[in-house]
DNA sequence: TTAACTTATCAACATATGTAAATGAATTCC
DNA sequence: GGAATTCATTTACATATGTTGATAAGTTAA
């Protein structure tokens, strides 16, 4: 079998986590989305351009991250095998993104259309249940969580959150990367490993 | 005119601000409000209670925080006049708030019932309106910028952005919240102050 | 394979911030 | 009005983290 079918499987399956999606839904989803094949090191979209899709990711990773004014970048999150990177918020306020997202592998995704996804949602019923508990489940409850964990713990203990949360990545993440994700310095890490 | 008058007229102020409201859906909203005095220190709600309405504020101040194991608290958000405050997470899951509201003066409030609100709101295209408007811009947005600020900006920046973001409230709040919400001591808070 | 580059670790020093205790000003309470 | 409490500021010291530069291991490319 091709990746390209594996992929929408893996997509299918990853819906139904969600919700029951039945034959007619998923033929009419299907419709709407495209594989697609990016290379390690480039960009799914860029701060201050308005993304027209979600992507759903079947085989690689993506980090997600701000910049400031000086060059800095600072990792928000990151997205592994049957996530849904993106920025609910560019996406919902048809707004140009404060964020950007780069692959750290050769990645395979299937590129969902927004607003053709939208349209759909609106007149089927099992993406709208979709729709609300994937919202709830990852961007309500996690964003609120994540605020809390990085205020309320100092490094160390955002270190420790992070293995709990994404045990299965910190081998494929370089240092730094999970340094910037931590608030730290790739020196700070450093120290705090050797101190656990 | 009493309080109770004068709340309301500010309150349909408040919602005209978002998008047009007309008499009729005035006078269907009006009957899920209910006027509340709250004196200064008690609680609107506190962690591990499932909200039953939103609060909006016609005169008075109230603080969101958050607290960890050891009794450390954690300012997040202020609301003053014309604010609507509650956890917008507990109340779209019915789940217990990882957060609690404490009024910081005497103040007067309107509780608007959540599921009241929720059935009214479905049903009527004024409202629906001002729900999306509302929740983009109050909390999609308001949300991810404040972590990006969090993130990026060391205490003496996040402090000029307080002063910036709370211009109107920052003689009303004493040092030790304001230092609480930059995730500094109040000792060192008194510290920035003179650096500037 | 060698050379060039990237990455993780470490050391030395600088800075930001926390902690604890003292002081004085402001506020609250009887 | 005076006593008690709360609050903001300050000082001295401790700790966490940043910065810079060195080094060594690992990776990539010629």
């Amino acid at each position: 079998m091709r990746d390209t079918e594996k992929a929408f499987i893996a997509l299918r399956n990853t819906l139904s986590l969600y919700t029951s999606i039945s034959d007619s839904t998923w033929q009419a989803f299907m419709t709407i989305c495209k594989f697609k094949s990016v290379t390690k090191h480039s960009l799914l979209y860029k701060i201050g351009y308005t993304p027209s899709s979600y992507s759903y990711i079947y085989k690689g990773l993506v980090r997600c991250f701000s910049c400031d004014g000086k060059g800095n970048e600072y990792n928000k999150v990151f997205f592994d095998e049957g996530k849904f990177p993106g920025s609910m918020t560019a996406l919902l306020t048809s707004s140009p993104s404060i964020l950007s997202l780069e692959a750290l592998e050769d990645t395979l995704i299937i590129e969902i259309n927004f607003i053709a996804y939208r349209k759909l949602m609106l007149k089927n019923d099992e993406l709208k249940l979709f729709q609300i508990y994937y919202l709830e489940k990852n961007w309500l409850l996690a964003k609120e969580s994540r605020e809390i964990e990085f205020v309320q713990n100092d490094a160390t203990a955002r270190y420790l959150c992070f293995i709990d949360e994404y045990s299965q990545l910190t081998d494929r993440l370089p240092q730094y990367h999970i340094a910037s994700y931590l608030g730290i310095t790739p020196t700070q890490l450093s120290r705090i490993k050797k101190n656990i």
